[in-house]
DNA sequence: GCTTGCCTTCAAGTACACATTAAGGTCTAT
DNA sequence: ATAGACCTTAATGTGTACTTGAAGGCAAGC
């Protein structure tokens, strides 16, 4: 599969996929005898692993770090669940910020008006989570 | 209130409300007799909204749009609802795309083994919802 | 009167994640 | 054999969302 194919079948451009290895983020792809990338589905499956962790909100820097890790030879499974499992932390609470962002704007929706603005209450709910993940730091 | 106090009072750098004030995320800011921004419990609701906003994966570009038409002076109430109702959904197929990630995530941790790669059933779904997508432009 | 610490504006710099362009190679069809 | 549609690398450009730096003003404390 040449890489067009595989944008059209990933939804990732080409020039993304030509990225995505030159940043180790998927190995290193076969070429044809002209030179030109030669593609199958076990890459497929890493440039979807890759997007999925991006729509995620996982950096590419923190992918690399991953992924390098996942390819070293040494067993280091302890090593790769604990960093999975770092990073769906990080996602559950990214999902959770989300769903009180979500139910704020149902409340103003509910409540249509000065639906601007934050309420006295959840102001100060607001600054309370502040101070807290202040002092956690 | 000036700045600085409202950037800890936020979170949010003394940069940042400047900058929000120049793209007209919230209100001119009131100033003091020698032109120091004196920012009051309104501005910190507003700021507050924005983050929330933000952080809800909202653009600036987006979220200035949305705002003008509240700061308008017309009765646009519908309109308002209508975007963020639109929002809603946004941040709604965001918040499932992350859970998807998540179940993703905990089912490799779950079946330590290959799980760096997406299986083959998982890759064909996507693929799947990836042409539903297409058809739906 | 000088340092410290806050503030101001305006311009320029930065990080991320690609996208685009340039210059050229290969393959297929007409 | 020339066009068209792919491909390659390398360098440069782009958009977003700020951050940082420069140059200066104001007020308090030593």
């Amino acid at each position: 599969m040449n890489i067009k194919e595989a944008s059209e079948k990933t939804g990732v451009s080409s020039a993304a996929i030509r990225y995505y290895e030159k940043e180790s983020l998927i190995p290193e792809i076969d070429r044809t005898e002209v030179g030109n990338r030669d593609i199958d589905d076990r890459i497929i499956r890493r440039i979807t692993f890759v997007t999925q962790m991006r729509a995620a909100g996982m950096s590419i820097d923190s992918l690399r770090r991953y992924i390098q890790l996942f390819d070293a030879q040494e067993d280091n499974t302890k090593e790769q669940k604990a960093i999975l499992q770092e990073q769906l932390a990080v996602m559950e609470e990214k999902r959770d910020d989300l769903q009180s962002a979500i139910d704020h704007l149902n409340y103003k929706l509910n409540h249509f008006y000065d639906h601007m603005e934050t309420t006295e209450e959840e102001l100060r709910e607001l600054e309370r989570q502040h101070a807290e993940k202040k002092a956690n730091q």
